[in-house]
DNA sequence: TATGAATGAGCATTCATTCAT
DNA sequence: CATGAATGAATGCTCATTCAT
């Protein structure tokens, strides 16, 4: 009875852009997750999402188009799981790494599979010209200037060129919840582990 | 009958194959560092090598078992400088670590971007069955059991999961090599840096 | 019912048709001259006109009656401009055929491109059935008329085949308009050499 | 017996790299001719010529660069049969003409179609940028030399724009050739009534 | 052993046309 | 009458691989 309901409001085939747009970026991130970039081809996705392939092309310029589209929506979900995580922290450096890493293994979780596939190298991708920078070296900024602050309130060694130790805490965090997950490691081992490493490394 | 006394009479040309393959691998490893996997075609390796298309075919499998074999040139390259190196150290952690990163460093000085080229993620070739265990996690193994020796020994804190922390160091590693460069940072200070980091991370 | 009794209290928009068709038209026209036949697409026209892509179909089968719809105006258009400055000749060849000229060249003038636009040879469109009588030929035939009747008249050679030679003073002035314009001649240039030409091959 | 000793010749389904462009023209120009430009795909042209869709990149950049090839094709042969029957002339004016006739309706009947396909409008084909210049333009200054060189020898009028009058001579030619063996006029005819009105159109 | 002409499955993309609204 | 999202057949072209020489 519910779904009855629910299926006159649902069926409708719809004509609607934003609908299409969706089920495509829902097919484009369940292909690109599953088969990488390179053996997606733009028609997959159409099929996916239940569309003619000529309606790819009307909400997307080209495949690359639809992949950096794609890329930088996980970066913003991400984003907000951490951010939402964080707020919680009690602004220790300690804290904040621990939600930081358990907002990514949160995502990666209930995302499996994409983070590894938006961070597929630019030179995958057929690039020709510019691309926006890529996740991870977006990502590792965004750590020096934590590592920054922190070592302004003291609570980093001040020995440090942030810049560095930015790339090393993310790269620590990227390979572990690379790796750590596809070897099924525990959640909470690899949090722990993990947040010991890099408080351990930081304090002064 | 002819074809077959000629076989005979003629000088077979002799093992003149290692030669190609050893051309073959030198234009190999120039166009994966300089365009990246699928924008090398066997037939521009062939050409970059001075032989005919065909030849490619005479040497390898597929283009996959050309990359494949260029990646594990590019480890045992690597692992012999990095031996080498840390032979000469006197075995602390501290020096290990160092060594190591100086391995790295000056590989990835006098061979650039081949370390980058061969971390190309699995996925990216077409894959399709197997494929060999990726470089990164097998770097990360490695790492693995330096640090379970190194618990064993007293010199780094016990209550660590060597396999979660082997990867952390890889990660710390790999992308301060790979995005640390880039930046144009000085060796010295990386290696510096890094090391610090890796040791305070490490120490009981 | 609901539709039905709203179908007839809805004062019915009237025939704004008309409206649609002519900037369809103007529309149609302009990028058939400037990009040629191929490089139009039927939402292309409905853009410039300012109307929606089904709209174009409201008023043409398909591309290709747009395209002979435009072919056929530019031809009628034509005509008057012939019709107009014939009429006023003495009815002496030298003059009629200057006086022709004189209107096609005002028509090239005022409505540059359309010309040569609208005589893209038939093969060019697909086709595929009959299509109407290429421009080229009618005009043709036109010509051949005129000479009939003035060596009826004695005013051209009688020794003439008035088919050969209509199709002979309209190739002649098809080029000259074409290519003389092209390179900048002068009109006044154009119309005296080319009716110098053909009244000296016509004369008795 | 014969066919069968040239068979030994011939029948090897060859692996020579000129045989296949050689079947390649002919299938170009076969397909040019009879659908033109639009309506004649790479992959047709390739199968026409007995080969795989591939091998048409192997000789052509691109389907635009196969056209203009068999478009200068086209001009050269005419042009050998233009030198070839102008050198049986005695040089006036009269004579060159009837000749050239003679020779634009003798490639015309033994290469039905060519002309007319090979004339194609450069705005036809993408063009996109550059095209060499195209045919009727080339073959109008090629009139309009002959013209200058008649009227400096005091074999044409000179009261005429040289240039003006090369390309009327030019449209006369390509319109009558076009038209008149379209509807079926007997060659003599042709060019007895093309040649007569040239004449009289150039003489003092 | 070496060659490179030949192949054709496969890809990204376009566009004339339809039809639910 | 008008709209424009949707469609999918069709296109030009690439490239890993084969095989006759």
């Amino acid at each position: 009875m519910d779904s009855d309901t629910l299926a006159k409001t649902e069926t409708r085939p719809a004509r609607r852009k934003p609908e299409s747009l969706a089920k495509l970026k829902k097919a484009a991130r369940k292909l690109f997750v599953e088969r990488g970039y390179h053996a997606t081809r733009p028609q997959d996705i159409a099929r996916e999402a239940g569309l003619g392939h000529g309606t790819f092309y009307l909400h997307y310029d080209d495949k690359r188009a639809c992949f950096l589209s794609f890329v930088e929506d996980a970066r913003l979900e991400l984003q907000d799981y951490v951010d939402a995580r964080v707020a919680r922290s009690d602004g220790t450096l300690e804290r904040t790494i621990a939600e930081t890493l358990n907002a990514i293994y949160d995502y990666s979780e209930t995302h499996p599979g994409v983070l590894g596939a938006a961070m597929t190298d630019e030179a995958v991708i057929d690039a020709e010209g510019v691309q926006a920078t890529p996740l991870l070296v977006r990502w590792g900024r965004d750590w020096a200037d934590q590592v920054r602050r922190a070592a302004e309130a003291g609570d980093v060694a001040s020995d440090y060129d942030v810049n560095i130790i930015g790339q090393a805490i993310l790269g620590a965090i990227h390979q572990t919840s690379d790796e750590g997950y596809r070897s099924g490691r525990k959640r909470q081992d690899l949090i722990d582990n993990v947040t010991r490493f890099l408080v351990r490394a930081l304090r002064p």
